[in-house]
DNA sequence: TCTATGACTGGCT
DNA sequence: AAGCCAGCCATAG
């Protein structure tokens, strides 16, 4: 996306405001430990988007690109890989969690509870 | 311009 | 317990 995208008026308003959240949100994402993973909605709750979860899920789509963004340690509420897909094959996502060290069985991080790191807490102040 | 769809969730049946 | 339904809002057709 580039950001020629922007679309500034005369009033010199603003210039894509879906963009600063991406950012937000890849910033969140950047900031989960090796061998942890985090939700959609913990992302979303903790930037306090109205968009909710399925926002963060469109702005993992958009940092494909990105090798900066470990978007494999997001995963849905119940610890499901339901990103998957979206890696260049079915199985990249599970083996890049467990090449972390992240054990995944039926599509399933094993543990989650005990694997998941939410933002709201961990990086409460 | 309007409808359908989705890397989601929480609540109800 | 498993599944369906309704909000959520940005994109695509």
């Amino acid at each position: 996306m580039a950001d020629k995208r922007k679309l500034t008026t005369a009033d010199g308003s603003v210039a894509d405001p879906q963009r600063d959240y991406f950012e937000d949100v890849y910033e969140v994402v950047k900031q989960v430990p090796v061998g942890r993973v985090t939700t959609y909605g913990s992302i979303a709750q903790y930037l306090s988007l109205r968009a909710g979860a399925r926002m963060v899920g469109w702005a993992m789509t958009a940092a494909h690109g990105r090798d900066d963004v470990p978007a494999h340690r997001v995963v849905n509420r119940l610890g499901i890989l339901s990103g998957k897909n979206f890696f260049g094959s079915p199985t990249r996502m599970q083996e890049l969690l467990e090449a972390e060290g992240v054990a995944v069985d039926d599509d399933t991080v094993v543990d989650f509870k005990n694997r998941l790191w939410d933002p709201s807490i961990e990086l409460a102040s």
